[in-house]
DNA sequence: CAGAGGTAAGTGAATACTCACCCACCCGAT
DNA sequence: ATCGGGTGGGTGAGTATTCACTTACCTCTG
C-alpha cells in the first residue's frame, strides 16, 4: 500500500502494453521499437524483457489483450431473435462494428507488413475460436435466426447480407485518409443509413422478383 | 542491337520495381530490405540508388505504378446509365472491385506499419486526383445517374449502397486468413450474390415502407 | 539476506546508404 | 585506323547507425 501522493503509476506491465498499443497506432508497427516503447512506458528497455520474452511476444499480447471483441454482441442477439425491431438491431450492430473496426483496423492492417507476426496472430485467434471472418458468420447466424422467425425474407441470402453490412463498417475504417477534409461520416448516421439500405434494397418496387 | 540469345533482361529499373512489388506481397514491407530487393532484381544494392534516391521513394513508385486503378470502370458506367441491366452492371462492378482489392489490399494495408510512408502515398494519390474513397464516390455517382434514369428507387440512399457494395468487396480481401480452410468465396458467385442482395434488400415484402 | 523489480552499458547483427571504381561503347580529332 | 575521353550502367567494399536483446549490477522490502 503506497501512500504516494500522485501515485499515477500503474504496474509496469500495464504501462508497457499501453505504450506499445499507443505507438502502434501513432507511429506504426515498424517504428515502434523497444527503445520507443520503453521511453513511452517510462522504464528501461531491459524492463520490457522482465515481462515479455521477446518483442514479438509483447505485440502478440497487445493484440490479444487490447483489441475489443465483436462476437459477443452478435452471439447475444442471435440467441434471442425477435427482440426489438430488425432495423434497430442492425443499426446497433453496424454502430458497434464500425467502432470496433475503427479501433482494430490500423493495428490489424499493419500486420501485413510482418507476415510472420501476422501468421502468429492468426494462429492465436484461431486457438481462441476467433478470427477475422467470425463476425460475418455471427451476423449470418443472427440473420438466419430472424429469417426463421419470419422477419427476414425467406429467399434472402443472409451471408451476402452479413458481408455487405460488416464490409461497409470495416471499409469506413480505411477508405478515408488522414488528411482529407472528407472525413468518415459520423458513426450513428452511418450505421442507420446502411442498415436501412440493406433492409430495403435499392431497386424500384415493381422490379422486385 | 544485341543479338544475344536469351536476352530476357528487362531494363533494370523495371526489374527493381517488380522485385520490390513481389517482395512486399510475399515477405511483407518490413522484411523487404534493400539487400533482398537487389538480390531478387539480380543487381547490386548500389544499383537501386542509381534509379531511386531512397528506399522510400522506390516504394512510393511501386505503389504509383503497380497498383491497378478502379475508378475508370466506374466513370465509364456512370457516363452512360441505362446500358445493360442494373444487376449485370452491379455484378460486374463487384467482380472487378473484389479483384482489385485482392491485389491491392495486402500492400495498402502494410502501409499502416509505416505511417510516414502512408502519408506520402496518400499525398501522391491526392495529387493524381485519386484516393481510397474515390471508388465509393464513383459508384455513388453511377447509382445517382441510374436513379435519375428511374432504375434505382427514388428514396434510396445511393451513398450507403455504394459503401455496402464496395465494403463487402474490400472485406473479402482480408476477412479470410491465409491458413483457414474456409477460403473466400469464388469471386463470380460472390459478386452476384451481393449485387442481388443489395438490389432486393432482405426485409419481408410487406414491411417495405 | 533473499528475492523481486529495475537499470546502465553494452553486443553482435542488420540496415540504408555512399564511395571509389570498372567497363563497354560512342564520337570526333589526329 | 587509332587514340583520348566522356558517359550511362553497374559494382564491391565499406560506414554510421539502429535494432533486439543480454549481462552485471543496484536497491528496495520483508
Amino acid at each position: 500500500m503506497e501512500s504516494l501522493g500522485p501515485m499515477q503509476q500503474k504496474p509496469a506491465r500495464i504501462r508497457i502494453l499501453d505504450a506499445a498499443h499507443e505507438l502502434m497506432l501513432t507511429i506504426g508497427l515498424a517504428r515502434a521499437t523497444t527503445k520507443e516503447i520503453a521511453k513511452a512506458a517510462g522504464c528501461s528497455e531491459a524492463a520490457l524483457y522482465k515481462y515479455f520474452p521477446s518483442k514479438e511476444e509483447l505485440f502478440v499480447n497487445v493484440l490479444k489483450e487490447r483489441l475489443p471483441q465483436l462476437t459477443p454482441l452478435l452471439a447475444g442477439l442471435a440467441a434471442e431473435p425477435g427482440r426489438g425491431t430488425l432495423l434497430e438491431n442492425l443499426t446497433e450492430i453496424a454502430r458497434r462494428a464500425a467502432l470496433f473496426y475503427e479501433q482494430s483496423f490500423p493495428i490489424a492492417a499493419s500486420l501485413y507488413a510482418e507476415t510472420q507476426l501476422k501468421r502468429r496472430h492468426e494462429e492465436s485467434l484461431r486457438s481462441m475460436g476467433s478470427g477475422p471472418h467470425m463476425p460475418i458468420r455471427g451476423l449470418d447466424a443472427y440473420l438466419r435466426a430472424e429469417q426463421d422467425a419470419g422477419r427476414v425474407r425467406a429467399g434472402a441470402d443472409t451471408y451476402a447480407a452479413a458481408s455487405l453490412l460488416l464490409g461497409a463498417c470495416a471499409q469506413r475504417a480505411f477508405a478515408y485518409d488522414s488528411t482529407e477534409e472528407g472525413k468518415p461520416p459520423p458513426v450513428d448516421e452511418f450505421a442507420l443509413s446502411i442498415a436501412r439500405t440493406l433492409l430495403g434494397g435499392i431497386s424500384v418496387a415493381d422490379e422486385l422478383s
